[in-house]
DNA sequence: CGCCTTTGACCCGCGC
DNA sequence: GCGCGGGTCAAAGGCG
């Protein structure tokens, strides 16, 4: 199932898929650090997609945890790959999975200011996708959170912006980031909103 | 000088 | 065991 939102400053609307949570757990503020969010109403408007790749793994893995600090470093158990993650590497990332969000924008730009900062670390060409897939990490001190930017291999019309973590600061713009919260109805709301659809 | 991007190398999991 | 694919590291260079 997708859901539209729309944001001004990327000038397109998104498609969201969400990736690898239980829609009843899901928040949107899990993943993004909002500001001043006062009508949580749009919040009940997202919803859960179960086709991603991610969702057997994010089912097997501390979804029922909820979603806690994608940086910390306690051991996490589970039934089918008894995954433990004490330190940095594959095992923790499977466990991350189930802490990401995917958003999937009609945009020219793959680069789209959400507000925070990031840092651009890896780039990589995927299989069955002519466009290279781009590795950010967030800049933020102490912030680990992630994000892979890629163009979508059916239509590269759309970027796939996937975030995996859990800020643990404020961005810097807290406009921004309330963007994604405003379903398409709201866009005559915004200021000087452009649709370009 | 500090921060950023670029990019090849490396690591690891997974499928065969 | 081996090769492939995805994700990350880190050195090098650019830029303000």
């Amino acid at each position: 199932m997708e859901q539209y939102f729309g944001n001004p400053n990327f000038c397109h609307s998104a498609v969201v898929n969400m990736a690898a949570s239980p829609a009843s757990e899901f928040k949107i503020s899990d993943y993004l650090i909002l500001e001043d969010v006062a009508d949580y109403h749009h919040e009940e408007c997202w919803s859960l997609s179960t086709e991603t790749e991610s969702s057997e793994k994010a089912n097997s893995s501390d979804a029922s945890h909820g979603f806690g600090d994608a940086t910390s470093t306690t051991t996490t158990t589970n039934n089918n790959n008894n995954i433990k993650c004490k330190n940095k590497g594959i095992k923790q990332k499977k466990a991350e999975v189930s802490q990401s969000i995917t958003f999937r924008t009609r945009s020219q730009l793959e680069i789209m200011d959400d507000g925070y900062k990031w840092r651009k670390y890896g780039k990589k060409t995927v299989k069955n996708n002519s466009n290279p897939r781009n590795y950010y990490k967030c800049s933020g001190a102490g912030c680990s959170v992630k994000k892979r930017v890629e163009r979508d291999r059916n239509d590269s019309n759309y970027v796939l912006t996937t975030y995996v973590g859990v800020h643990n600061h404020h961005t810097p713009s807290s406009y921004y980031t309330q963007m994604p919260l405003l379903h398409s109805d709201d866009w005559n709301l915004l200021p000087s909103a452009t649709q370009n659809s």
